[in-house]
DNA sequence: TGTACATCAGTGAACGCGCGTTCACTGATGTAC
DNA sequence: TGTACATCAGTGAACGCGCGTTCACTGATGTAC
């Protein structure tokens, strides 16, 4: 079978460099961007599938695409670039959103409450995408400049300014440092976050092993609650 | 130079394997078992390093160790056994910790906070440790029945376990479901440390892009004020 | 309307590398007689 | 005390593989005349 030449004129002979199926059909003349789309969409795919970056590869990428390996590299300068446009392209929506939210009307506090039901909407919806842009990102491998216009960045400041508008109006507590109450909020629905995706993942297994983890409504309200006003009973 | 023949009979050749220097001294007959120690430490201290077992080799650990790759399998099956077990052990030293913060006396309330104080302590000493024990683990790759006695998990159960007599008691709110709350104090205090780690791990770099970020201990105070009270404005 | 040509959007084959793992072996150490 | 031997604790070389990336190329598409 692989010793018969293999005939590159015969018609019905459409099968992708890979193994795989399928082959995507060459864009017409001015739209070769398009291609840089395509691949951001299924490195994100296979991003989220796989978990981190090194369990995929350039070729699966290409696989998934219907096109060869070096097409890459006609949109991206390597491996690091492609997967750092990936990241960014995630968290540009999540500060999206987290803004939104803190634009809406209502005292600091329901602000607050609005923009943790939004950040946690985001992740669960995007589930093991979300997973991806917090860990299996590339910590370190991306150069200082690409950072400082980080939006996550520019979604923690919208965070510390509804903190400190709420101490401002007397409605939250004053006794911390407000970027540090910042901070401890963030993780506090982070954290929440990533147990319940690593729920999700999980799936059959988790439920045999911790079999009496509430569902995620009430996971969901009840870091909402601790957020609010903590574990102690009050009054 | 490749060329020369390798003169195995020369006493004065001592190199490792790899490109490495040290090598190490072949063990007594009964002390086999020392090497897989020296192993675990090595993987550990690697995965700490790196950040996930996808950047360590087998190679890279058998170098590290001073012995040639193949006498990693005299002690492990294969690369997973070998991770799983960096993993085990982390994670059983974590638990004892939280197990004894559980059994000092005082009310349910101040037993959390020792548990809060144990967690972090333990977390931010281990520092890439922990990280990698976390998130640098091999979700999915490890037998249903090898999770079973998870150390974890009766570390979180003791967590439950505080926070219904917090609420018999009647210092802990009853407002929300028991498993539910402990997952929200688990997740603020997990995040709380993976950002303080990230913080710690980027150095230079996090002190230009969060110039304001504040200090540790700060940080750390605000999230068990959190824990226990959040954020709104008591009195 | 026809044709030569430049450009665009890719392809196929190959490179060198490091990886996990296997296999046949070696040489020091302890033991039996 | 001496020596043959079994065992232990490894080693060296090799395997096949998939990877990121480069390079020379090709063939369809649009453009100029």
């Amino acid at each position: 079978m692989s010793s018969v030449a293999h005939d590159r004129s015969d018609p019905r002979r459409t099968e992708a460099p890979g193994s795989g199926a399928y082959r995507r059909p060459r864009a017409r003349k001015g739209e070769g961007e398009r291609l840089r789309d395509e691949i951001l969409e299924a490195a994100t795919a296979l991003l989220a599938e796989r978990g981190n970056k090194d369990a995929v590869s350039i070729r699966a990428v290409a696989e998934r695409v219907g096109v060869s390996p070096p097409a890459i590299y006609l949109h991206f300068a390597d491996k690091d670039e492609l997967f750092y446009e990936c990241c960014r392209v995630g968290f540009e929506e999540l500060s999206r959103r987290l803004e939104e939210a803190a634009a809406t009307a209502g005292t600091a506090l329901e602000r607050l409450g609005q923009m943790g039901r939004a950040y946690i909407d985001y992740a669960l919806e995007r589930g093991p995408q979300y997973r991806v842009l917090m860990i299996g990102g590339q910590t370190g491998s991306v150069s200082p400049e690409l950072i400082e216009d980080d939006p996550g960045l520019r979604a923690f400041a919208v965070l510390v300014g509804t903190i400190r508008e709420g101490i401002e109006a007397g409605e939250i507590r004053d006794d911390q440092d407000p970027v540090a109450l910042a901070v401890a909020v963030w993780a506090a629905v982070h954290g929440a976050v990533m147990l319940l995706l690593s729920r999700q993942a999980a799936g059959e297994a988790a439920s045999e092993v911790m079999p009496d983890l509430p569902p995620v409504e009430t996971v969901v309200d009840a870091v909402l609650a601790l957020v609010r006003s903590g574990v102690v009973k009050s009054g």
